[in-house]
DNA sequence: TCTGGGGTCCTAGGACCC
DNA sequence: TCTGGGGTCCTAGGACCC
């Protein structure tokens, strides 16, 4: 199977309608003002020569690059692009489509020759877009994504059975889909440092560490193993939220209040769209500095009424008893499942 | 350096029931 | 004295991903 992802995505969607922008450093995020609070959401190639990345603060990207130019995310342009690129990619004779995300997805198809439809894929992508993908070309999901990485931007990369630990035996086991820091850090006080200690470990190791079910998982992560077909099945979501993180953080309990109305009429928005009511109300606060609580309450009855979310969440909120100023709050909204689940 | 906003899945432990 | 066994539901929180 292969994996498309699309290089440098929001940067490059904004070039498209920006084209004297092209060959700058280029920063997509937040309100686009990187004095504010916010985070990068992609810097273009340009502007991670300057050690820009995802995730970072916007304060630190301006650090590290003066001279790039910040933008807003703008979220209606770049899902419009991502819909154009996934009806390319499901035109592609006998692609099955499994997204994964507005700017990569799986695609299955038979062919004698991955490489050559990995290419013709990329083809066609930009035709359609005007857009540049790279795409990775695996036996199993977990080593078509990991793939994908190696050929960045704009190339095609395989990643099978044969050549797995060859590519990945030595690097770190956070190079692996699936293990961050923390995992990694549990390995590592186990002496697993790479992924082909991973992929050998004694699995009564991996269970006694993370469990009957993680465990193997882990180990087979390590061996690049896992699902292999692409599944389609449009997805449906479990629940919807909205979270906010405030510019100065909130002391004011009216304020407090009047934010977690607006953000449970955001969420019962959400949910009246999908058609499914409320039927768990989760409530976030990041307290500066930087402790996050989650609270989580099943409704007596699902409702679609958002003063019974804003209630409460804010009954959460008082449950905890903290009246330190408020970085960041969130609200969820658990949807009842669909007749027949999920 | 000092943190977005949207999600998913897993685990642990307590309450409760038979 | 010193403690079954199985199950479900619920909440809190960890970890990861894009």
């Amino acid at each position: 199977m292969l994996h498309v992802d699309m290089d440098q995505f929001l940067a490059a969607v904004e070039l498209l309608r920006r084209p004297e922008l092209r060959g700058m450093p280029v920063v997509v995020g937040g309100r686009g003002d990187p004095t504010e609070r916010g985070v990068v959401s992609t810097a273009s190639y340009e502007a991670r020569e300057f050690g820009v990345r995802s995730g970072m603060p916007l304060r630190t990207a301006l650090k590290r690059c003066p001279d790039a130019v910040f933008l807003p995310v703008d979220f209606p342009v770049y899902e419009a692009a991502s819909e154009r690129v996934m009806a390319t990619l499901r035109a592609h004779p006998g692609a099955v489509v499994e997204v994964l995300g507005w700017d990569e997805a799986f695609v299955g198809v038979e062919t004698d020759d991955p490489v050559a439809t990995a290419h013709a894929l990329r083809a066609e992508v930009l035709a359609a877009t005007d857009l540049h993908c790279s795409v990775g070309v695996g036996d199993t999901l977990v080593r078509a994504k990991i793939a994908t990485d190696f050929g960045k931007p704009q190339g095609t990369f395989m990643l099978t059975r044969d050549n797995w630990l060859e590519v990945m035996g030595d690097r770190p086991t956070t190079a692996l889909w699936g293990v961050g820091k923390r995992i990694a850090a549990r390995l590592s006080a186990v002496g697993i440092e790479t992924v082909a200690q991973l992929a050998s470990a004694p699995e009564d190791v991996l269970v006694g560490g993370f469990g009957p079910s993680m465990g193997p998982h882990y180990g087979r992560l390590g061996r690049g193993g896992g699902r292999s077909t692409v599944d389609d099945t449009p997805w449906v979501a479990r629940a919807h939220g909205h979270e906010r993180t405030f510019q100065t953080d909130l002391v004011d309990v009216a304020e407090v209040e009047a934010a977690v109305h607006d953000l449970a009429a955001a969420v019962v928005a959400d949910l009246r769209r999908e058609g499914r009511a409320c039927q768990r109300v989760h409530l976030k606060v990041r307290f500066a500095p930087f402790f996050t609580f989650t609270r989580i309450r099943k409704l007596t009855e699902p409702t679609y009424d958002a003063s019974v979310v804003a209630a409460t969440a804010l009954d959460l909120l008082r449950g905890l008893d903290d009246d330190r100023p408020i970085r960041l709050l969130g609200v969820r909204g658990e949807m009842v499942p669909p007749e027949g689940g999920y």
